[in-house]
DNA sequence: ATGGATCCAGTGATGGATCCAT
DNA sequence: ATGGATCCATCACTGGATCCAT
């Protein structure tokens, strides 16, 4: 049951407004204007503030490996915050292709791409908070400054590296300053193929890179103390 | 709604008996028996015979690719067929893989594989009787004599070295004595990744191996003569 | 009669992320 | 606080085949 929601937006311009024109609504007043029905709390609708945005804002690429909105070349991420502002969880930004090995550039890595150019939109995403009543922040539309370019390669070259090389099993989450791998998976028994050390096919669990809330508590810092 | 069946056979002689005892029973009170409900017609279920027969003999492979009785390398293939006992359709064995250039030998083939050992359920087929009322035939586990084992092959090669000099396109249902290729898509805008004979990456639609019905008569033809 | 077109169910991969035990 | 585990939606593909215009 849902309303199909506005076509994708034509420029940068029209994607901040439209994304100016959700702030301050509640999820459950952005949700009847599109006919999708609210669920009780996240546990089983993980994705759902994401996709439920992506509607609102007329989003295109449903799934693709392409960025959300195809013709600008903007990734959408929404951000839980607490009620000081802060993100309250890491954010997802790539599966890990784990049957190349050897060495990817940072330059055109699916990480790279992914982050060239994000709005963020912070929703509040306190626990206690019925999800209906959490309300949309004021989005912000981002690309990495030199020096937070810098420190993600940086990241990334140690943790690809590690890959390539085949030694996927040795990488845990504490590793990386910003950037992190994790598990990306329905559940601990799902296995990939990938490539060991020694050359040899091997399953291993799916995993991706995500962003550590230093990271994004950092974009929404430096932006809120410009515009205030 | 549906409950789970059997689990799967533990040799050829139990599979075999589980057949028989199915032999003269409608489709309808096969369903009955497993929870399952039953389409007016098969426009919409174009699968159901197949997947309802599978369930009633215990098939444990659900949609891998493996042999429907994993522990017996036995594959099932329900036949519709009229009321003298011929076969009404041709029967699908396997698809093909469009991204593998070059020769592939007969043995060790998709197609070899799946007509290794084969048991042939012949279903009363004919459009103008209801589903539930259309009955289950005496069944035959079969395996292709040195004969039709080499006219197969023959077509086999022949189509197979069509496909893998890239010239897929050039392929009509009309080549092929008793094994042909057509095409196998939930509809014609479907297309899939495939080399050309150029060497090119093209998008071509998937296709598919099938028997004619001459072929499959046959089968039939010597078992009951042989067996009356 | 049959070559080309089509239809459903189920699995696996990917994109959207958040949960929760420690 | 956070590392490891988990959950839904959607798409692509495969296996089960039959439909239907000519």
């Amino acid at each position: 049951m849902s309303a199909p929601g506005p076509g994708p937006p034509a420029s940068e311009q029209e994607l901040v407004e439209r994304a100016e024109a959700l702030a301050g609504r509640s999820l459950g007043d952005v949700a009847a204007g599109l006919r999708v029905p609210v669920p009780p709390d996240l546990r089983r609708a993980k994705g759902w503030v994401g996709q439920l945005v992506e509607r609102a804002l007329g989003a295109d690429a449903a799934s693709r490996d392409e960025p959300d909105f195809r013709g600008l070349g903007v990734e959408l991420k929404t951000l839980p915050v607490d009620g000081a502002g802060r993100p309250v969880e890491t954010t997802f930004v790539a599966t890990i292709p784990l049957h190349l090995v050897g060495d990817v550039p940072w330059e055109g890595s699916r990480v790279q791409r992914k982050l060239r150019r994000v709005l963020w939109v912070p929703v509040e995403g306190e626990r206690a908070r019925p999800v209906g009543d959490r309300r949309v922040g004021a989005a912000l539309l981002w690309s990495p400054d030199p020096d937070q370019e810098a420190a993600l390669r940086f990241d990334w070259e140690e943790l690809s590296g590690i890959i390539g090389r085949g030694d996927i099993e040795s990488i845990t989450a504490h590793l990386g300053r910003f950037l992190q791998v994790r598990p990306k998976a329905a559940h601990s028994r799902v296995r990939r193929t990938a490539i060991d050390a020694e050359g040899e096919v091997t399953r291993t669990m799916p995993r991706g890179f995500y962003l550590r809330t230093c990271f994004t508590a950092e974009i929404l810092r430096q932006h809120y103390r410009l515009a205030p």
